[in-house]
RNA sequence: GUGGUUGUAGCUCAGCUGGUUAGAGCGCUGGUUUGUGGUACCAGAAGUCGCCGGUUCGAACCCGGUCUUCCACCCCA
């Protein structure tokens, strides 16, 4: 072997123990998915490049994985083509395929594809890896799973209600205490662009705004002057950074800013609904709060949308996002069905709840019993024994050689193993094992016709 | 995509302005202990110093390239 071998980029190897882990943040987030009245689905790794193309703005195409064609593509390119050395005209000439980038975009085209056959309301959730080709940082990776939960084909805010609670059910299962879900509305933000006169400008000025918590009011405004906002638009905004008071209270200070606006009316009345809603049931461990400042990137929302960031103190993006989407299904051809979803970070909240040390310790107990192995006629009879037990659901196995007691013995502490049995010739003659408890270093011997006993313990 | 950062034993990291046989802790192997792990003591193995090239009498150390890591942009889970 020349090279040791590696992996690409962003992408990772999970132990035992990371994939016990996943497992147990999966389990949960499905667990909450079906109570919710959700039916999974899955779709393809890969899609047509034209389904997922332009769905995500520019920026989003540059970070979708494109798949090569088979064959002898380069010589299907004509010469015109070919020579003109550009990426963007070559590329789909020998790419028609691409990695699915999120699960949105792909449960869409499933949607139109099977509009006939499905129950609208649809509640569907998805829990597959995606792959853009971003420059990795801690949390950020090329591969990565997204647990998706959506419902088309209900304009009802009870689903934003409804999402906003299956949030807070599965952090507070999790054990994940104080997560702050921030909620906005793109109407308030198309509302508030309108009322400023930079209505067609919406994109460039929601992506500055949603850096507010990052770089301060200055360096909001200084970026939307850079992007062509008037300097009279941006002193319009003023009143905004200092609206005051609950959530409430400050949508309804915003009523009077936005009163010109029907739009951004509409986004506080739909908002106001929701909170209230929300406050009318209460949340068990999280806290909803109004943030006017929230766009999120992703230019299908159009009406509320969702954030999740991870308790104070931990320096992680957001473990969480979603919204409303009016259209998702229009670009491919079905009209007038309206969507709204949530996405759970996997990848991040494994590292918050791993810095807040919340995985349950007998989370990485992957055998309850191992049988110490004394020679032939020993390791026969404690398969027998072995045998019973995995009969009744206990993980047991037997040290294949008969090396020396304390290597096994050290496995077995090193495999967190609770309890190692013995059974040596003394045990064999007597017709009885010989248990010992690897916490406190107590052994019982039981009657091998008595393995009923040894169950109760465990 | 832009700018920066990181890479030394299985793991975490030392290694002075380039100088001869590259170190520590943990882990691993063996022993003290031929039916007992987690503690202690003793001994031992293990590294083409990320990879390729250059400068130099001489490179882990300087220079260039490349891959990787992390960070700030961009964007986002």
């Amino acid at each position: 072997m020349a090279h040791k071998p590696s992996i690409p980029k962003g992408t990772r190897d999970f132990s035992p123990s990371q994939v016990s882990k996943r497992n147990y943040i999966f389990d949960i987030i499905k667990k909450h998915f079906r109570t919710f009245g959700f039916q999974p689905i899955e779709t393809p790794s890969f899609e047509k490049s034209e389904t997922l193309l332009g769905k995500y703005g520019e920026e989003g195409d540059r970070l979708i994985f494109k798949i090569l064609n088979s064959g002898d593509f380069i010589s299907k390119v004509d010469d015109v083509t070919y020579s003109s050395k550009k990426s963007n005209t070559i590329a789909p000439k020998i790419s028609e395929k691409a990695l699915r980038y999120d699960l949105t975009v792909p449960f869409a085209r499933y949607v139109v594809m099977n509009q006939n056959e499905l129950d609208f309301p649809f509640k569907r959730y998805q829990i597959q890896p995606v792959w853009r080709a971003d420059r990795p940082q801690k949390g950020r990776f090329r591969e990565f799973y997204q647990c998706d939960a959506d419902v088309v084909g209900s304009k009802s805010f009870i689903q934003e209600i409804e999402f906003i609670q299956l949030y807070d059910s599965v952090f507070t299962d999790l054990g994940l205490k104080g997560v702050t879900i921030k909620m906005n509305n793109r109407k308030i933000l198309a509302g508030i662009a309108e009322v400023i006169g930079a209505k067609n400008l919406l994109i460039d000025f929601t992506v500055a705004l949603d850096k507010l918590d990052k770089i301060g009011i200055e360096g909001v405004q200084k970026e939307m002057l850079e992007k062509g906002i008037s300097a009279q638009s941006i002193e319009k905004l003023t009143p905004l950074f200092s609206l005051m008071g609950g959530s409430l209270e400050r949508l309804e200070s915003l009523k009077q800013l936005l009163a010109d606006s029907e739009i951004g009316l509409e986004g506080i009345k739909e908002l106001t609904y929701i909170i209230k809603g929300v406050e009318a049931l209460g949340l068990k461990s999280s806290k909803l709060g109004l943030d006017i400042t929230l766009a999120r990137g992703l230019n299908y929302y159009t009406g509320a949308i969702f954030e999740v960031s991870a308790p104070e103190g931990i320096a992680m993006g957001s473990i969480g996002g979603g919204g409303r989407y009016d259209d998702l299904t229009g670009i491919f051809g079905l009209k007038d069905v309206s969507g709204v979803g949530i996405s759970f970070g996997l990848d991040r909240i494994y590292l918050v709840l791993e810095e807040l040390n919340l995985f349950p310790e007998n989370i990485e107990n992957t055998l309850d019993v191992l049988c110490v192995n004394f020679g032939e006629d020993e390791a026969m009879t404690a398969l027998q024994l072995i045998s019973k037990l995995r009969e009744s659901g206990v993980k047991a196995d037997v040290y294949p050689t008969a090396t020396k007691m304390q290597k096994q013995m050290k496995y077995a502490n090193n495999r967190k193993v609770p309890y190692v049995i013995l059974i040596g010739a003394q045990e064999l003659e007597n017709k009885t094992f010989v248990v010992k408890n690897m916490v406190n270093g107590e052994q019982t011997e039981y009657a091998m016709n008595a393995i009923e006993e040894f169950l109760k313990v465990l």
